[in-house]
DNA sequence: AAATTGCGCAACCGCATCATT
DNA sequence: GAATGATGCGGTTGCGCAATT
């Protein structure tokens, strides 16, 4: 048996409210508040109305300070970023946002931004492959944008994802598994097309260790370099290039010339490059 | 001009969680 | 601790309007 109804639906209005009803509830709600009880409203407000659907069409259209439509690009930018974080959590979102609600941004993203973030990667996506040698290679979904993102839409990725070499080992020595992490294919698996579109290289891998990145410098039989690509707030990659023919230069230069990363000067930041912007990833 | 399609948005539904008894 | 009721939330639906055919 399933849940008993939370009103009588046979002896309440549905559908859309008439501007009587809505000034009616207004102005009950203005004099005497909810009372803390949104069931019993509606009968002391005069309102044929369902408790749930007073209590939902005074939170989305009657209450004060709402703003209906015309969203900025400062509050795409905070959706998109939200979204990346927590997910379709649309009441936490609508709260960073005055005067939104969480129906109202669900609307937006569901029918305007989602195809707009979409469409910027798109975009994005083509323009890197078009700047590429011109062969036609097959889009990796994998493979990670870096900055600059597309002017009119950055997107601020805060997903924290911190990739170790472990997780670059090459699809054919280790195939596909449920509890491995995303491959993001960057460019240190075996047998995966490199470079990917649009990037330069090659950095080879030492097929000994299997699992890490070396330059094309290093002593492929005894570096263990590594890189590490931390996508948080406090975006920056990390890399490390150990043993004899390590060439921390070598990925200074690597992330400089593809991505526009900077390296850190300076005692405290070695081996690592500040991202000039955000970083995009595509999973 | 009429029919069809697509889009935006308000509202509804049902489940999850919280509060009270 | 269990049962019950109220509230909050996210997914989905359906209507009205505009654009397109």
């Amino acid at each position: 048996m399933g849940r008993a109804p939370c009103c009588d639906r046979a002896n309440v209005k549905r559908g859309p409210w008439s501007p009587e009803e809505d000034m009616t509830l207004k102005s009950y709600l203005e004099r005497h508040g909810t009372g803390g009880n949104w069931i019993a409203l509606p009968q002391k407000a005069g309102l044929k109305r369902c408790g749930k659907s007073c209590r939902l069409r005074w939170l989305n259209y009657l209450r004060p300070d709402i703003k209906h439509g015309g969203f900025t690009e400062e509050e795409d930018i905070i959706i998109c970023t939200l979204y990346n974080k927590i997910g379709s959590r649309w009441s936490v979102i609508a709260s960073q946002l005055r005067g939104r609600t969480d129906n109202d941004v669900k609307n937006y993203w569901n029918t305007k931004l989602k195809k707009k973030m979409m469409a910027a990667q798109a975009s994005h996506y083509k323009n890197i492959t078009s700047s590429s040698s011109g062969t036609t290679t097959t889009p990796n979904t994998n493979l990670i944008h870096h900055t600059p993102a597309p002017a009119s839409l950055i997107i601020p990725t805060i997903k924290t994802e911190i990739y170790t070499c472990d997780n670059f080992l090459a699809p054919s020595n280790e195939g596909p598994s449920a509890s491995a992490p995303v491959n993001p294919c960057f460019m240190f698996g075996h047998n995966t097309p490199f470079p990917p579109a649009g990037l330069v290289g090659p950095p080879v891998l030492n097929g000994n260790a299997g699992h890490y990145a070396v330059s094309p410098h290093d002593d492929a039989s005894t570096a263990s370099s590594s890189v590490t690509i931390e996508n948080s707030s406090n975006n920056y990659v990390n890399w490390s290039a150990n043993g004899p023919g390590g060439d921390d230069a070598f990925f200074a230069e690597f992330f400089n010339d593809n991505y526009g990363y900077q390296e850190k000067t300076g005692e405290g930041a070695p081996n690592q490059a500040t991202v000039a912007a955000n970083v995009w990833i595509t999973f």
